[in-house]
DNA sequence: CAAATGCTTCGACTAGGGTCGAAGTATGAA
DNA sequence: TTCATACTTCGACCCTAGTCGAAGCATTTG
């Protein structure tokens, strides 16, 4: 009688509120520390260890130790969008935990999904890439077009490695807050990397907000233009 | 601190293995009754009454009242494909609930997602219509173009009246056991009834597996060819 | 009207799991 | 080596939430 994958084991340990805060700080991307995500969940360092072990087991986390550290970041490009996914739901029957707080504005302008742009800012690069014919729709996924090599190599940024690399170098990510889509994937991350290193943008650690300065939202705009008829 | 829906209110309503069952047999698209939901999930009345009320509440479901029965039905699309992303994770971490059954590969071959037709064949006519350029990416979302109305028209699908409900005409939908994208929203609803009207295709209630006949794969492979140089 | 069916509410029971204090292990610094 | 830091394991507590029996509504049928 049931018949496909054991969906509620995996929304279980999503389902704790701990559990769920520590993912949630995970969204932004960097990797974190077993104490700071105590911090972040609001438990004790006993609990979280717990709570941590769990989540690696059940596959939506991937720890790395760095000496006496032990680093953990979401497990893959998947788990953040299922975790957008159930933002959306939850945003959708008003189960928001602060309404229309000062950071939201922010938060709906530009934020960090996981590794890459996400809010109004990411799905407008998002369309802009393809209205640009920098990548397309093809067969089951996205794919990078000649001229989106061309713009890659323009904006500095090593394909060559990101490629050798055997994650997606493309991919759709649904926004919770615009509800369209925005790039995900390697391209996508290296993306918002090179915006930091041009000082075009700034990422809050704790809020997930990603700030443009003057001139970095101007260039961005250039680059990234709403409209091309 | 926590900005953002509440993200462990819906996973939790998702997490508990009664109410997963549930939201699995609903993902056959059909409407079902308190009593019916209660024998596929295993409990008593009272108890699935309960859930039931739960899920409600989260804005999962979507109850209607019809004499003396309560159907439910998944509240929309979203979260269809949520599910839909969490049994990919749970899959992908092997949490499996059977291994290989009789039924598995027949559901990878075509089986109801929702209310359209996902698994092998869902994600070949979603690639055919792509190529054939009936739906193209455009902005946000999936359009349907000018080839593709003339499909639907030839295809004897009424897409007027398709049009007067908000829901969107085309979306994509990610497949757990394709990992590709399959075609959701009305028309893909449409479609999939469609093919049940001349005798294409049945699905079964219980499993969601979806069997064509001789004849009507055949009909079905002509009219979405796998490939076209 | 009464009987039957489908569902909801109430109340009580229980198990599972989240929580933390305390002790144990491992890595790095002095 | 000795101390400090980062994390894990153990054990006990407690409380939420899933469960079902029984009773209560509502709707249809006879």
């Amino acid at each position: 009688m049931k018949e496909g994958p054991d969906i509620a084991h995996t929304a279980a340990l999503i389902g704790d509120p701990a559990r769920a805060n520590m993912l949630t700080a995970l969204m932004s991307g960097k990797a974190l520390t077993v104490s700071e995500l105590a911090e972040e969940a609001g438990v004790t360092i006993q609990t979280a260890s717990s709570h941590l072990s769990k989540l690696e087991a059940g596959g939506l986390l991937r720890p790395r130790k760095q000496g006496r550290h032990k680093y953990f970041s979401l497990a893959n490009d998947d788990v953040a969008h299922v975790l957008e996914g159930l933002m959306g739901l939850a945003a959708g029957a008003g189960h928001l935990r602060k309404r229309t707080g000062p950071k939201d504005a922010e938060l709906r302008e530009a934020r960090v999904c996981y590794n890459h742009l996400a809010g109004d800012m990411g799905t407008q690069m998002f369309d802009s890439l393809m209205a640009q014919g920098h990548i397309v729709l093809e067969d089951e996924d996205l794919k990078l077009t000649a001229s989106g090599v061309a713009f890659a190599a323009d904006f500095e940024i090593d394909l060559g490695a990101l490629q050798k690399a055997r994650a997606p170098l493309c991919r759709e990510c649904l926004d919770w807050s615009e509800r369209r889509s925005h790039l995900a994937g390697s391209l996508g991350r290296a993306l918002l990397t090179r915006f930091e290193e041009l000082a075009w943008a700034k990422r809050d650690q704790k809020t997930r907000v990603v700030s443009f300065s003057h001139t970095g939202a101007k260039a961005f705009h250039r680059m990234f233009p709403k409209d091309l008829a």
